[in-house]
DNA sequence: AGCACGCCGACT
DNA sequence: GTCGGCGTGCTC
């Protein structure tokens, strides 16, 4: 009987479908096997989703081969993948990518190159598009055609074969070097003859004394070693030597590169839980021990230093007792690291560690090695809810609230947390979802007993004996801004926070200051025309950074020199205001000069090690300040630290987005969670023009209830999450009026597809200019669908090009 | 993404 | 008439 498989293509504009394919008879196809067809006049990667006995069409062309050792998906991710496409609306090839190894995907290239000047030059015979494409290739040198694409539009395809045609361009396809691979090592080991003939050898007592070493070594030892090592041990004339007299020969081996290898972790056993601890331990593996309890996702609800991660701990132990395995998300490897010592040194050699921040090699083979069942805990940042771990039985999700689980730049923008709850849906896990400050959705869930809420309420400490004791949370006070300034404070710190400072660098104790943004300055304004200095390329202010001495855009990074005049009216009236990481940590210096100050940003961590080495100079006390952005928010663990400073509670809430009082809640009670955390008291001061803002008063009661039920009142009334439904549709384009008519040309489409099906119940918002409303030189249009069901309205339309869907946004910028 | 097909304006 | 650019639709 033939057998046909369905195939999902990676092809750009291959919707949700799969093609046929017949399965030759040298070929053993499975589900979630990884081939190569024919498509069209090319070879492309699928993904087989089927096998069966009947094709689409009469006619079909044969698989021409098949990649890995074994299908790269199972059968839950398959359909996993299926979820994804429809869901998010992306390829089917696309969703299943996302579950490839490093390496997996590989995508041909094509390259534009100018060919013949002389040709180029007759421009009488280019129509003006060409002359555009020719000119842009010849000003750049080589160009992707891909960036042609997007510069241009999906137009420039249909010019170039004339081009190349007539020698004027030149086109070369590359494929993208594969990331990564097995790593193979050359090793020598004994051959039967030398393990034979070796010991009479050496009783002879040749003249080759370190041939003789090099085989008494190979001889007392069982395990392999590599050619190299041995050349470095022994001289490579020994090493020569033995091989010609055929007693040792050389074989090449597969070897695995652990991220975690050679770090030793010493074992540490389970701790005695507190009381609530246990009780939202149980609750958790009742869940675990049978499959038919409901819910079987739970939001956990408790402060930072409540001792979630023991809970997670236990529920894994269980979880592991029971012969499944265990996914661990945390928002950031890097910042989360102490999670991962945890994990690592409770189960050791059962942990695999997959994020961005290991090598390609190293993921590669944590990936198989995962994809094998070698691990029975994975634990990483958003992509690792992709990890192919076989009998998933619990998935974590640490800090669930933050916004890093969403994936913003590309591909399918899904959220971690709901691929999370999909996974498990699939598969009979159970979802623990961990945070202090749950993310409204979340939350609303829990109270509606869609999901179950497990609620940590206290701190907890250990005291000199090492038994843990209830702790309290530090008190927080708010400073209002406006009245320093009524009384004549114009400095960056209230004389409260002053005073706070001088009482902690007394006492001999560390203090951490949050500052919303990096760099200097981040208003350049003429004081004589009020133009503001903008970056060329986006409709946003340029930052002054004093350390660079530079001008920078944080959307695209654009440096510039700064001018000390006004490029628009030529007066020397520049002035430099706002406030960034740079300028608190020089206000800090000035104040106390014998005062090491460390700065946490973007700016000084961009080396590999810079963000762990800034940490452990704080965590030495040899610098007493700890200035820095939102990452000095997250996960910090520092018992010196008795004061923590929020320089403004307000940035971010003015930005036109219905979440911005969330976050500016979430961000406050990480912040404060960083004081306090050891012997002595506590004390956070939130500086800010706003004191009566609900999200800022309810962060600093540590009162989530009070925040909760003001923000869900908001969105009830407005009708957003978790009472609507969101999708967001971007339109981007080089031409600012080209970009604006197609947003209103399709808004009208959309509102005419709407009335025809009579769903009165979608809001269309917009068209509207995105924030900001151009970036690298695009300018951004969206519409906001919203409701209870606004994807059903995609379903009838197609998407044009140049456009982008992000379903359930998290932001809207 | 590439390629075929077909429409439409500019030329031998 | 026909050549070539350019928009459209298909690829199992």
């Amino acid at each position: 009987m033939r057998r046909f498989a369905e195939v999902a293509v990676d092809v750009p504009a291959g919707s949700d479908r799969t093609f046929s394919y017949s399965v030759p008879d040298s070929l053993s196809i499975l589900p979630g096997h990884l081939v190569r067809v024919p498509f069209g006049s090319r070879t492309l990667q699928g993904i087989v989703f089927s096998v069966g006995d009947a094709p689409q069409v009469p006619e079909t062309r044969d698989i021409i081969g098949v990649q890995g050792p074994i299908p790269h998906l199972d059968e839950a991710r398959l359909s996993l993948a299926r979820w994804l496409s429809r869901y998010y609306r992306c390829s089917l090839f696309e969703a299943a990518a996302q579950m490839l190894p490093p390496g997996g995907r590989i995508r041909a290239r094509t390259f534009l190159a100018i060919a013949d000047e002389t040709q180029g030059d007759r421009g009488a015979d280019l129509t003006p598009f060409q002359r555009d494409i020719v000119d842009h290739i010849r000003s750049r040198g080589t160009v992707e055609q891909q960036h042609l694409v997007r510069r241009f539009g999906d137009r420039v395809a249909g010019s170039i074969p004339s081009l190349v045609r007539r020698g004027i361009v030149s086109q070369t396809v590359a494929h993208r070097r594969p990331a990564a691979g097995p790593k193979r090592v050359q090793t020598g080991v004994l051959t039967d003859l030398g393990r034979r003939e070796g010991p009479g050898w050496i009783e002879s007592a040749s003249r080759a004394p370190r041939q003789l070493a090099l085989l008494r070594e190979l001889l007392n030892r069982d395990d392999v070693t590599s050619l190299p090592e041995l050349r470095k041990k022994h001289g490579a004339s020994a090493v020569k030597g033995l091989i010609d007299r055929g007693y040792m020969e050389k074989r090449s081996q597969t070897v695995l590169r652990d991220p975690l290898g050679g770090r030793v972790f010493e074992q540490t056993p389970p701790v005695c839980l507190t009381s609530s601890q246990t009780e939202v331990a149980d609750g958790i593996s009742a869940a675990l021990d049978d499959a038919a309890a409901s819910p079987r996702a739970f939001v956990l609800q408790g402060v930072t230093g409540s001792g979630k991660t023991e809970v997670y701990l236990a529920a894994a132990e269980r979880c592991l007792s029971l012969g499944k395995r265990v996914i661990v998300l945390v928002p950031e490897i890097a910042l989360t690291h102490q999670t991962v010592e945890r994990f690592a040194s409770r189960f050791p050699g059962r942990v695999a560690v997959l994020h961005s921040g290991i090598s390609d090699g190293e993921r590669f083979d944590q990936w198989w090695q995962t994809r094998r069942g070698a691990y029975d805990i994975v634990i990483g940042s958003r992509s690792a809810i992709f990890a192919p771990l076989p009998d998933v039985g619990l998935v974590v999700l640490d800090e669930e609230h933050e916004w890093t689980y969403k994936q913003v730049d590309a591909g399918p923008r899904y959220h971690a947390r709901d691929v999370a709850m999909k996974l498990a849906e699939l598969t009979g896990a159970v979802v623990v979802m961990g945070s202090a400050s749950p993310d409204l959705v979340s939350y609303h869930a829990a109270l509606r007993g869609r999901v179950g809420l497990l609620v940590l309420p206290n701190r907890v400490r250990t005291d000199s004996t090492g038994a843990p004791r209830q702790g309290d949370m530090p008190g927080v006070e708010i400073v209002d801004m406006r009245r320093e300034l009524r009384e004549g404070n114009r400095g960056l710190f209230s004389r409260r926070l002053d005073e706070a400072m001088r009482e902690c660098l007394s006492a001999g104790r560390q203090m951490v200051l949050f500052v919303n943004r990096r760099g200097s300055a981040s208003h350049v304004q003429c004081r004589g025309c009020g133009y503001s200095l903008r970056c060329r390329r986006c409709e946003i202010a340029l930052t002054y950074h004093r350390s660079a001495a530079r001008l920078i855009c944080h959307y695209c990074g654009e440096r510039r020199k700064p001018a000390d005049r006004c490029p628009r009216c030529l007066a020397h009236r520049i002035s430099y205001s706002g406030t960034g990481t740079e300028s608190v940590e020089r206000a800090i210096s000035d104040r106390f000069p014998a005062v090491e100050v460390l700065r946490l940003d973007s700016d000084t961590t961009r080396g590999a090690g810079s963000h762990e080495r800034l940490l452990s100079r704080f965590g030495s006390g040899e610098a007493r300040v700890l200035v820095g952005t939102q990452m000095v928010t997250k996960g910090l663990h520092f018992p010196d630290v008795t004061l923590v400073g929020v320089v403004s509670a307000d940035v971010g809430l003015s930005i036109p987005d219905y979440r911005s009082g969330e976050r500016v809640f979430q961000l406050l009670c990480q912040v404060a969670g960083r004081a306090g955390r050891g012997a002595h008291e506590g004390t956070v001061i939130v500086q800010t023009y706003q004191p009566d803002n609900y999200a800022i008063r309810a962060a600093a009661a540590q009162d989530y209830a009070a925040f909760y039920s003001r923000e869900v009142a908001y969105r009830r009334q407005q009708g957003n999450p978790p009472f609507g439904r969101m999708v967001r549709l971007l339109h981007t384009h080089t031409n600012r009026a080209r970009c604006e008519t197609e947003t209103s040309r399709f808004a009208t489409e959309l509102h005419t597809e709407r009335d025809a099906a009579g769903w009165s119940d979608i809001d269309i918002l917009g068209p509207t200019p995105a924030y900001p409303p151009r970036v690298r030189g695009r300018y951004r249009w969206h519409i906001i669908l919203r409701g209870a069901a606004p994807r059903r309205l995609l379903e009838t339309v197609a998407m044009p090009p140049g456009w982008t869907v992000d379903v359930d946004p998290v932001a809207m910028t």
